[in-house]
DNA sequence: CTGAAAGCGCTTACAG
DNA sequence: CTGAAAGCGCTTACAG
């Protein structure tokens, strides 16, 4: 049984010369059928000699040869900052779902919350992708890949200029949730971000912020702090900093992610805290479980899936050479209200 | 600013041949300089001046022309049957923890809870992947793959005579549960599967069935239902089955995913059934809301991140030329309980 | 409609 | 230590 396995030999490769030996034509002719470009360049009877030696052989296009000689390969690479967030798992099924069979889907992921740098770029662009996907990136990230040909980028408020984007217009949401706040009679919130850089944490972040003071909600600069995407870290970020927010009169705390969120709600749980009755407490990203969670958690909703979708779109009419009807794509966010800011 | 993005034009590629002329060399020296197989081949000198010309020409080895060159790229493929369930977001992180930098990570998946076919092999493979590690098999896949190089199974049970593998002792936390259960007084549970023959899910079913019967725990046939991966499909086939069931007498539900759990809980919510006075609910999983949920859930845990790392470690292994020295791992799996099952 | 040939960028015996 | 050359598998003008 060991032996099974140590001896995995490749069995031998099927080339475009065997179809062509066997179907007796040219490689030309098979590349050709194999492609389906036959259109009044070969004959009916050479199209089904080649397809019945195809389908004996089992012969498949080697995708390496195949993207030596076109310059390009079949690699859709997407780039994402943190695919530990669940948020993404939908992004990627959006993105699967439009981008079809043809391409092959490479997720590119950095360590939890780390930007790519430019060595990766080079990595990724020597792969020679058909396109490129890139979610939340830095300008920095930008630069490095301004050699690149068809990209779309994802979730990348701000950075319009440098490609065509499909963006959320997360500003809205949080808008919403600081007047849901105000009108439930908070007057002290804290926030709790992201620790990476990316812009849809600050725009959240801003948007809110904004909103709040406008509705007469306060958030002091030291009730605003951060940590990475991690329920364990969010919680022992909250768990130091509650005692004195609690003694300066905060109510509610708002989070840049559901999952930060769902760390407060677990430290709360242990510490016996209240919620709503003693501290507020949202998200964004509306992630499934904050239906399910305890309480139920208020979320600012995210259409993840759509990004994704909507990006592959894209992206695909770039790699086939269309002209895109409408390079910059913003999809709506919208406040869903649970247990988590309203009594029962 | 739209013509910036339509004119995007490919930089002109920079190839071994254009550092080879800036060195003075030739590009088998500026190959042997790149890929560090200097020892005892190329002179001091020649190295810094490729060295110096790579630099300034910011060469990259083109992946697509090696790979043809070498037989095999530096692509691994990550076939996974679902990338929506959490789970694997901490499959993935685990495996690019251990594969490090030199291999590029490809992920492969099929539509939700949907098995590769032999087509998507064969696409697949077409890639030249230096290794590939497959999670949750099904037998006619790897039959499928048998053509291949290094291969890596990750939670395969009963798999174990195609390739190497890295297992979770799901079972052990199965019957733990039985035990729980049963040692809590219920006497009658239903069982909701996921919708996928994967094997984990039959272990993970049959084991805890086994247990069940042998502590006076009965599960009729007809209390065992299934839907896939889904909290909302979970959610409503709950709610279909738990009037019957609850007229028969059923106490327990134990669900072979923690995202069926949640719909379980969501549902229960919304029909005002108490958990776990009414029913006691558990998953397997432990998923990081779980511990968040309402109320929180008792959940079988099982290794994520050790998987993939595991696995990760021993596909470079093969990759690399070396033999395992173990050639099936198995991981351990452990009873969580929460208040799901056990009245706070 | 067809095939011989060049070329994609690289690696690796091989001869020196 | 070095470089000319063959070859990886395919695609695409090109000449016929």
């Amino acid at each position: 049984m060991d032996s099974h396995q140590q001896t995995r030999t490749r069995a031998p490769r099927v080339t475009a010369a065997m179809v062509a030996a066997k179907a007796g034509v040219s490689t030309a002719t098979v590349s050709l059928v194999a492609n389906g470009k036959t259109q009044g360049r070969v004959s009916e009877e050479n199209i089904s000699r080649v397809r019945t030696a195809i389908a004996e052989l089992g012969y498949v296009v080697d995708s390496i040869g195949s993207s030596l000689a076109r310059g390009v390969s079949s690699i859709v690479i997407l780039v994402t900052p943190d695919v530990s967030n669940p948020f993404f798992a939908n992004v990627i099924a959006g993105v699967r779902e439009s981008l079809g069979a043809q391409y092959q889907l490479l997720l590119s992921v950095t360590d939890a919350g780390e930007s790519p740098q430019a060595d990766d770029v080079r990595k990724l662009l020597a792969l020679r992708p058909a396109g490129l996907l890139v979610g939340a990136p830095s300008a920095e990230f930008l630069e490095d890949l301004s050699a690149g040909g068809p990209l779309v980028l994802l979730d990348a408020p701000g950075l319009d200029s440098w490609a065509p984007s499909v963006n959320l217009d997360v500003a809205q949401g949080a808008r919403e949730l600081a007047r849901h706040l105000a009108s439930s009679g908070h007057t002290r919130a804290a926030y709790v971000d992201g620790i990476t850089g990316t812009e849809t944490f600050k725009l959240r972040r801003e948007a809110f912020l904004e909103e709040a003071s406008r509705c007469g909600l306060t958030v002091s600069a030291d009730h605003i702090i951060s940590t990475s995407i991690d329920v364990g870290e969010a919680a022992a970020a909250f768990a130091e900093a509650w005692p004195s927010w609690q003694r300066e009169g905060v109510t509610a705390v708002v989070c840049g992610t559901d999952t930060h969120a769902y760390g407060v709600l677990q430290e709360a749980r242990v510490e016996g805290i209240r919620i709503p009755e003693e501290v507020a407490v949202a998200g964004f990203d509306d992630l499934p479980y904050s239906a399910t969670s305890n309480p139920s958690l208020t979320s600012v909703h995210l259409p993840a899936t759509d990004l994704g979708r909507k990006a592959g779109e894209q992206l695909r009419a770039l790699m086939e050479g269309l002209a895109l009807t409408e390079a910059h794509v913003t999809l709506e966010s919208s406040l869903v209200v649970r247990g988590s800011t309203v009594p029962a």
